[in-house]
DNA sequence: TTTGGTTGTTACCATTTGGTTACATACTTT
DNA sequence: AAAGTATGTAACCAAATGGTAACAACCAAA
């Protein structure tokens, strides 16, 4: 495009990853596709970013998932509270984010460095969060991340599904009435643990 | 390999596509892959199945997921066992089948006539069950929807995770230690809800 | 034995992929 | 003004993809 402008230029690329990455997702991300989205000859990908991986990982690191987002600290006077909240951010997190949804579909088939370094923040962030219900409620390590597994897998697991899948076991997971039931089950869940 | 024998060069591609499927993915089954994993010339594939999809729809009719699954039936005088059961088995039906963990990672980026087959059948299998739960425990469908929704999800989630990924919210789930953590955590969710 | 269909192989095709070389244009510094 | 560097483009390359055409060998039925 001729701008003759690095900084303009390599912000284009970008943000044709982004566009990308949200429409077809990560596997999508070639260095035809950047180029031809971006309007960017391909040559100048790899002169400022040295690869696609590369290109990747600067994405990735900018758009920084996970930690950008802002987990209810614990200003609840219940446990249960508490609880119900972490997950609803959960959820939220997902549902306002095409990009993460994508990312956690990438991680299904491909292994680099980038995405170890997103799991080993995702580790740290749920344990953080795990042991601090686990000192309020009492219940051990294991119980707390046992119910912390599953209710983010299958949060993880629908919202990737709901993209290609309207329904999921008679749950409507293409709109919200699906999530509020969700969640309502969810709530159900904590309410009865937590008596 | 010049047999000249119809029946045994399809069966030598159907049996390359589950090599393939089981090793790398459905992403991975493409002619050419096809073609020298079985040794038959890639013709003969056209000739035979017409097409990827139509081979993939033949593959996955043979090896009918879903279908040939025996579920426990109702042989168990509480519901509450009878619960666990049925996830213990689905659990069971994912840890033994690599091609199932791959056929539902595939379904987060395809959408043909063959999934959405699947997709029906799974639906009326997860409808059966939830109707005979929901009637049992006198719970609505919405909550035993709901709760079968989240272990499954989670489940499928974390199976298909573990083939690229050994820990998941401080869970191992690429041995049974985090499997047995996980099923104990199943138990004592529905240990609570059933009281 | 000839005819017709089945099975198999080789070679080819267009397209797309990731990646590079060579060159031209501009800007900056000396 | 001259030299050197930064930016951009067009053309090209090898490899792999899905897909087909042409031909050879074989078998069975007429």
């Amino acid at each position: 495009m001729a701008s003759r402008d690095r900084n303009l230029t390599e912000k284009r690329i970008l943000e044709a990853v982004g566009k990308i990455v949200e429409a077809e997702g990560f596997e999508a991300v070639g260095v035809n596709a950047v180029a031809s989205v971006s309007g960017v000859s391909k040559v100048l990908i790899y002169r400022y970013f040295g690869s696609i991986e590369q290109l990747l990982a600067k994405y990735l690191e900018d758009n920084d998932f996970w930690l950008n987002t802002e987990f209810p600290v614990m200003q609840y006077d219940n446990v249960k509270d508490f609880s119900k909240a972490i997950f609803r951010a959960y959820i939220d997190m997902l549902r306002k984010s095409p990009a993460l949804r994508k990312l956690y579909r990438w991680e299904f088939t491909t292994n680099n460095p980038a995405i170890e370094k997103l799991r080993e923040r995702r580790e740290q962030t749920a344990l953080k969060i795990i042991n601090a219900v686990s000192q309020q409620s009492g219940f051990s390590l294991d119980r707390v991340g046992g119910i912390s597994t599953l209710i983010t897998a299958s949060v993880s697991y629908l919202y990737i599904l709901s993209e290609n899948c309207g329904v999921y076991c008679s749950l409507e997971i293409n709109n919200d009435s699906g999530w509020d039931k969700l969640l309502e089950t969810i709530d159900f869940m904590f309410d009865n643990i937590f008596d």
